[in-house]
RNA sequence: GCCGACAUAGCUCAGCCGGUAGAGCAACUGAUUCGUAAUCAGUAGGUCCCCGGUUCAAUUCCGGGUGUCGGCUCCA
């Protein structure tokens, strides 16, 4: 008599196996031959294993095909080992340590004293497609943390037996090894069957990385490398890469002369002439939408005292980022330090409520809504400046509103409300994500416990789905971020709701209320673009320079057939600024053609045509970026059908 | 800030073993007057990122700095 197992597959029908079999022989021949050859690895009662794992049990088993995500990220792992095999097989000193799947791809960081060049990234690849071909199957092992120790030891594996040792730290009595050729590394698994499964490998980028993320650990190489189960899959990822390249801000802001950056402002942008309008246009929508929805825009100080920032709790939280300036009269004996008893805002938040203790504050007046774009600057680290979304000098839409504990709920839907009607208007979806208590913060717990749960159930009340991000929150009080992701699936974080209890406690913040005596007022740190600089790179990656004829510097580019029509193009241009459009004339000797091309290459939402026709029919023939030709219509209708679309969604 | 790479005309890029630089596009001038993504010809344009060093001679080799890019960390 058989020892048999039932197996449960997806459908819900079930086989009999002899116990014992491996997967993936139960389903080459209990199941089919394709699928045995797409399968990757298997779920068992929904966890993952190897498909050389034995069926020991009744089970469900569902198998997981390289169609499937997970099998891919199954397999960047496995090609983060084949990796890994290699570098220490070309290069022996160097030690392994770590080496995820991540989005895209893989890395496997390395410690070693001599940096990988550009040339050893070449070898390693040739290697890995060496390793690949080869076909080492994975073999899964289980081991003592004794053995383990020794094993990692014995190899001279220092970060590797650190890992150990904290794994059995956590109370584990065993470790998994995962083996290939003749290469070992522990892993929880699941891993594909061979090397020769894990399909095409390629090596991106080297950069350091700190031994477990820590600035005061070893720096550690990390490669970085993708992984496709097929070339064409490669491909088309790489051709993704060159995309989204040419969508990058840092190369079509200068080209299209929206901003650009100088080596004497590192992290601070110059705003060309069509990037200033961009960016009014977007600040004018902003300023009727907040103006309509009960805020007052105030404008305060770029540079202060600081004792602000010793009141606010910055000076000794967030000195590291602030521009610190001298005040010459302090005394010149005095060490720098001393002297620089000022500095550039790095947030608006703290003059904000200088304002609010200006008067007495009634309840009646709440909530009291602050609005401004003033200009703010933060020291950050060299290394980490990058384009306009990480910059020095910015401008936020920012707003502090003071309330009463009451009123946070209403207040965050009202937010939420504003911040959905702005994101529909550039077609960006949106997620939210919900920032608790971090480890550096002011004001105590039963603060902490209050303004989390009422913003927690501010996001219940509005039915909005969200992530716990716990510890993300701002130092003074919990927050929801929300990301949008663009036209390439890229995700950015955008706006912020913040809670917050501390200032109005550091502050002294006091409103009147209805029982005529003072109470304290709790304030809402809300952005929607969040800064002008990032959002302004984030639009110009979606739309990949084009932008909406609202939006656009220039709406529309009159084009002449040839110069004998220029008057009645000059005609052309000027009802159309007298309109209030932003329009400009080429009236170059260049043939159509070429006019065309160049009014694509500007990315102008209409390039109107004027020849012959048009002059006697007093016309224009619009083109749309893009390439669709409008028939030739009246100035006037076109004007109309200009004046629809430049209109401001919000 | 840390690790690595890179820096040549406005842009994209050549430039070998050290002998002070070149193309295409853009710009400018002229010719052309043309119907939906490049008309032709000519002209001009350089601190080869900056400062040192080696050398008879440095864009090139070496050192330092600055900036940018890819990461780490952080974040709007």
């Amino acid at each position: 008599m058989p020892d048999l197992v039932k197996i449960t597959l997806p459908d819900g029908s079930s086989k009999e196996a002899e116990r014992g079999t491996r997967i993936a022989d139960f389903v080459k021949e209990q199941i089919g031959a394709g699928l045995a050859k797409a399968a990757y690895f298997a779920k068992l009662d929904a966890e993952p294993v190897d498909l050389a794992r034995p069926l020991d049990r009744d089970a469900r088993i569902e198998v997981v095909t390289t169609k499937s995500p997970e099998a891919q990220e199954v397999a960047r792992h496995d090609a983060a080992h084949v990796m890994a095999s290699v570098v220490q097989r070309l290069y022996p000193d160097a030690q392994v340590t770590i080496g995820p799947a991540v989005e895209d791809g893989f890395y496997y960081d390395f410690a070693r004293d001599k940096p990988f060049t550009p040339e050893d990234l070449e070898r390693i690849e040739k290697g890995i497609a060496e390793e690949i071909k080869a076909d080492h199957r994975f073999v899964r092992e289980e081991v003592s943390m004794e053995a383990a120790l020794e094993l990692f030891g014995s190899k001279g594996e220092t970060f590797k037996v650190e890992i150990v040792k904290d794994i059995a730290a956590k109370g584990a009595k065993t470790l998994t090894l995962y083996r290939h050729g003749d290469w070992v590394d522990f892993c929880l698994g699941p891993h594909g069957p061979s090397t020769g499964r894990v399909g095409v490998v390629k090596l991106m980028s080297v950069a350091g990385a700190y031994w477990r993320g820590d600035p005061k650990n070893p720096m550690l190489q990390r490669i970085y490398g993708t992984q496709f189960f097929d070339r064409k899959a490669l491909e088309e990822h790489l051709h993704r890469l060159e995309e989204a390249k040419k969508r990058d801000h840092r190369k079509l802001g200068p080209a299209l002369g929206l901003f650009a950056f100088h080596e004497y402002a590192p992290g601070s942008a110059f705003w060309l002439p069509h990037g200033t309008t961009l960016f009014r246009v977007l600040r004018d929508a902003m300023d009727r939408l907040v103006r309509a929805n009960g805020y007052q825009e105030v404008k305060t100080p770029l540079l202060f005292n600081k004792r602000l920032w010793e009141t606010s709790g910055h000076w000794g939280k967030y000195r590291e980022n602030m521009f610190l300036v001298v005040d010459k009269e302090t005394g010149e004996d005095l060490p720098l330090d001393e002297r620089c008893n000022q500095s550039l805002k790095p947030m608006n938040c703290p003059s904000h409520h200088l304002i609010y203790k200006m008067g007495k504050r009634s309840y009646r007046e709440l909530p009291l809504r602050y609005f401004t774009t003033d200009v703010l600057h933060r020291n950050e680290a060299s290394g980490t400046l990058g384009g306009l979304t990480r910059v020095r000098q910015f401008q936020q839409d920012d707003s502090h509103i003071y309330l009463m504990e009451s009123q946070i709920q209403d207040e965050v839907a009202r937010i939420v409300g504003l911040m959905k009607q702005v994101y529909a208007a550039f077609g960006l979806p949106f997620s939210a994500r919900f920032g608790t208590r971090p480890e550096e913060r002011i004001g105590d717990d039963a603060l902490w416990d209050r303004a989390e749960e009422a913003l927690r159930v501010a996001l219940e009340r509005l039915g909005l789905p969200y992530e716990m991000n716990p510890g993300d929150g701002a130092f003074y009080g919990p927050k929801i971020d929300f990301a949008v992701t663009d036209s390439l699936g890229r995700s950015w974080q955008l706006c912020t709701i913040q809670v917050d209890y501390a200032a109005p406690e550091r502050f002294d913040l006091t409103y009147a209320g209805d029982d005529n005596t003072e109470h304290r007022p709790v304030v809402i740190h809300r952005a929607i673009y969040g800064s002008f600089e990032r959002f302004i790179a984030i639009l110009t990656e979606h739309y990949a320079g084009a932008f909406p004829a609202w939006l656009a510097p220039v709406q529309a580019r009159v084009v002449t057939v040839s110069d004998r029509f220029d008057g009645w193009a000059k005609a052309v241009l000027e009802r159309l600024l007298a309109e209030g459009f932003r329009a400009e004339l080429d009236g170059s000797s260049d043939k159509l053609g070429a006019k065309i091309r160049d009014a694509q290459i500007a990315k102008v939402p209409f390039a109107l045509v004027v020849g012959e026709k048009e002059v006697e029919a007093k016309a224009v023939a619009p083109r749309r970026h893009g390439g669709q030709d409008l028939k030739s219509m009246g100035l006037d209708a076109f004007v109309d059908l200009l004046r629809k679309e430049a209109a401001p969604p919000f």
